[in-house]
Formats: C-alpha cells, sequence, structure tokens
DNA sequence: GCAAAAGTGTTTCCCCTACACCCATGG
DNA sequence: CCATGGGTGTAGGGGAAACACTTTTGC
C-alpha cells in the first residue's frame, strides 16, 4: 500500500560511518561520489530506504553494495533532517555507525568497491553534504560509548594483544592511559580468556594473544555487571 | 524542489514521550487517537513532518499542536521504521522526548489539549501504534541520561527542594538514595544556587528552595567537568 | 649487545557508602 | 504535644591513580 500521493514528503535515506582501527589511528570508509551532486568528493557510504525495507536493513545493504561489507556491528546513531542538507531536495538521512575488524575486512572490501578507500577518522577529506557533521556525532558517540559497553573488540581481530586494546581505547579516548592500571582493571572483569598463544613476527618479545568472551559478559551482565573503562 | 514522483517511499513522521514528574512518579502525556486506525486508544503526540521543515521543528509543532506546550526541553530519541509499525504502510517515526515542569505547564496543557492526560509512564494504558516501545525506549534514555547530565532540572519548577530533587532522581533511576550522600553529591557541585527562601503550605518544617544555575553548570563543562549521580 | 615492547606490585588518596539523631513547623 | 519531613557528620573500605624496573625477543 504505498502512499506517495497521500503527501508530499521528505525523501528517506540511510548513511553508515564505519570505522576501523590498524593499530594507531582510528580509521573512517569513505566512498568517492560519481554522480551529482558533490561528484568527485568522498562521502559516507549510504542510499535510499526503499518502501517496506527496514532501516537497519536498508543501512546493511547499502553498505554491502557499496562496500562489500557484511556481518558488522551496526548501530543507529541519529537522524539528520536540516532541509537543505541535501541540494536535491530534502532528504532525511538514518545514520548509523558501524566497526569492523580492519585486518579482516582489508582485503574484501578493497575488492569489492574500488573507490572504498580508509583515511583517518580525526582528519578526513572534504566530505560531501553534511557527512563531516554526521562523522563528528559518530565519533562523538564512539568516545562516549566505547567506555561502558564492549564495544571496542569489535575493532579488532578475534585474537589480541593487551597493548593493542589499550592503543585502541587511547585512540577511541584520545588520551594515554597508565599500562599497569589498564591491565589490572581490563584483567579484573574476567571478560578476556587468556590463549595459549602469542603474537608473531615482531621484532622483539612477542605478547600474550587475548580473547574477548562474549558469553562470560552475558553471564556477568545478567548479575548486575557494568562494564566500565 | 519536491521530489515525490522520483521514488517510492517511505512516510515520515515524529512522536513526542513527553515526560513529566509530580513529586511521586514520571508522568507521561498522551493523546486520545480520534481517527482511525487505533481510533480512541491513546497515544503518543506526533504526525508528519512537512516538505522542507526540519525533524525537531516537526515535533515541537506537533507538540503545540496537539498539547498545547511549548519551550520545554526536547530530544531526538531514536528512529523507528519496521515496516508494520503502521497499519496504513510504511511509516518512519523519528521519535523524541520531552521534559516539562509539570506544575508549570498542566493548566496550559488542560485547556489547550481537551484529550490530552497524563499517565504514569512506568505504567501506561494500552498504546497505539508501537508506541509502547518508543515509550520503553525514552524512558530507557532518560534513566541513563539523568545520571550523567543535569536533566532533571528540567522536570522540577525553577525553584525546588532538595528532597523534591531526591524524590525526581528516585523515580527516574527506579531505586531509593541515601539522603546525606545525595545533597553532599548534589551540593558540593556547585551548580544549586540556594535562595533565601522556603517552600509554603506544608505540614510541617518548610523546607529550603534552590534553582539551577545553569551559568555555573556552562562554566564547570568547559573546566572539564563532568556531573554524575 | 642493543633496541623495543612485554610484563609486573605497592602505596596513596579520594570518594562512595553506611548509618541515626535532633530540629522546625503546622495542626 | 505529636506527626512529619528537614537537616546534619563521621568512620571505614574499595577502587583509581601514580609510579620504575626487569624480562624477552629479534636483529
Amino acid at each position: 500500500m504505498p502512499h506517495c500521493y497521500d503527501y508530499p514528503r521528505p525523501a528517506l535515506t540511510v548513511d553508515c560511518v564505519v570505522f576501523g582501527f590498524d593499530g594507531g589511528d582510528l580509521k573512517v570508509l569513505l566512498i568517492r561520489r560519481d554522480l551529482a551532486p558533490f561528484k568527485g568528493r568522498w562521502a559516507l557510504p549510504g542510499g535510499f530506504v526503499a518502501e517496506h525495507e527496514a532501516i537497519d536493513d536498508a543501512a546493511r545493504r547499502e553498505l554491502e553494495e557499496e562496500t562489500g561489507l557484511t556481518d558488522v556491528f551496526l548501530e543507529q546513531l541519529y537522524t539528520f533532517g536540516d532541509p537543505g542538507r541535501d541540494p536535491r531536495g530534502h532528504t532525511v538521512s538514518v545514520a548509523h555507525y558501524a566497526l569492523v575488524k580492519l585486518a579482516d575486512h582489508a582485503a574484501q572490501a578493497a575488492s569489492d568497491a574500488a573507490d572504498a578507500e580508509w583515511f583517518p577518522a580525526a582528519d578526513p577529506p572534504p566530505l560531501a553534504f553534511d557527512h563531516a557533521r554526521i562523522l563528528d556525532a559518530a565519533l562523538e558517540r564512539l568516545r562516549g560509548k566505547v567506555r561502558y559497553q564492549p564495544i571496542g573488540f569489535e575493532l579488532l581481530p578475534k585474537k589480541f594483544t593487551l597493548s593493542a586494546l589499550q592503543r585502541l581505547y587511547e585512540a577511541a579516548l584520545g588520551h594515554p592511559l597508565d599500562k599497569r592500571n589498564f591491565r589490572k582493571k581490563i584483567l579484573g572483569m574476567g571478560l578476556l580468556e587468556e590463549l595459549d598463544e602469542t603474537e608473531r613476527g615482531v621484532a622483539h618479545r612477542a605478547a600474550r594473544l587475548y580473547r574477548f568472551d562474549s558469553a562470560a559478559y552475558r553471564r556477568l551482565v545478567r548479575q548486575g555487571f557494568n562494564f566500565e573503562i
């Protein structure tokens, strides 16, 4: 039952701020636009919501079509609807943010989307539409959320070192953390499974690898546990 | 430049979860629907977003049209877009929540909107559409946000007693707080201006009145202060 | 052997918590 | 004078923060 003729209405799109972590900086995945407006500019992956399509389905569909990414952590961020944000007419965008394990996905994204590229999230190129504002909102959300929900692990490979985890938190929060206190706190939570394995191919002492134990996390949450860094 | 004929698209609405506090319970303001679907059911105030209208403008406009409320604290909550949430067709709703000073606004709302009524937020009547889910999301947001942003004051009269503030926090958080610790903490922040005035018309010792000092709050935030209860 | 990062404990301090009694007011 | 809420201080415990050196490994 389409009701396009009932009422003039804004168009509805989704946009995705895709974050990755390369061990040093937070990255964001951008697409080069090959159509007007903003032809040639970098933009967030996204597109129109189809009728009878759930919003997060649309976000995942656009993400796969434009970047090849599937099975990522994806969450709604905010809905941007200022008239004037799209020169073609009033377009409302439901922005999302996604967290991907960069190491696992880099090859896939590169092959499926020639015009997708990773940029430093803190220092992106000029962006189309109001996407710079959306990126800012996503960074702020990530900074806030990473502290009280264990979403940081979505940005790391399945097996990771404590130093990698600490560098991730330092990049997300924007300030250095004390190594001993960080390890004490994170290990004290009982969320990390210590593996009998070390990282490989480094020119110094190899660090132990850990894995996030999501079953343990769910168990603890049920008992009233609150994650907090 | 309307582009209704470009593309079939979902309809776009706004809905508002309006919270008030009567000194005991959190309340939510509902409207009785006089049109199908869900005719006669209680629903959140809301309606269609006009073309070229900003989303929060639409929310404020609908709020005034349906309840008479103006100049309230209003913030975007989440966008609900499951196909099937509206039997008339695919309708995406950008939900907001609002906080009003119940004492100041009760008369105004009652006169402007005969079919608006306050209900206990924790125990509302059956609601139209997916509005029960939206209300739940708003309650959860309020519970979370009240702890680390000074938004509780939006629910109290300009001048209030510390006990009223404490009862508000207890209602929002759902658990009792220690009186002495609460007063120590809240006064220690330096956000409350102590007035030379006491409440009136109570059958016991009258409590001192306080006022939230938003200038002091902004000053402290600039210095890195973080509100937290 | 040297560069580079891994790994490890203790002390201090502050904030959160728990807790009970007297006071002022209106009826 | 009594019922009702207003208002106040302290002691103890736990977690956060500050802090430096030894170990392991690859080159």
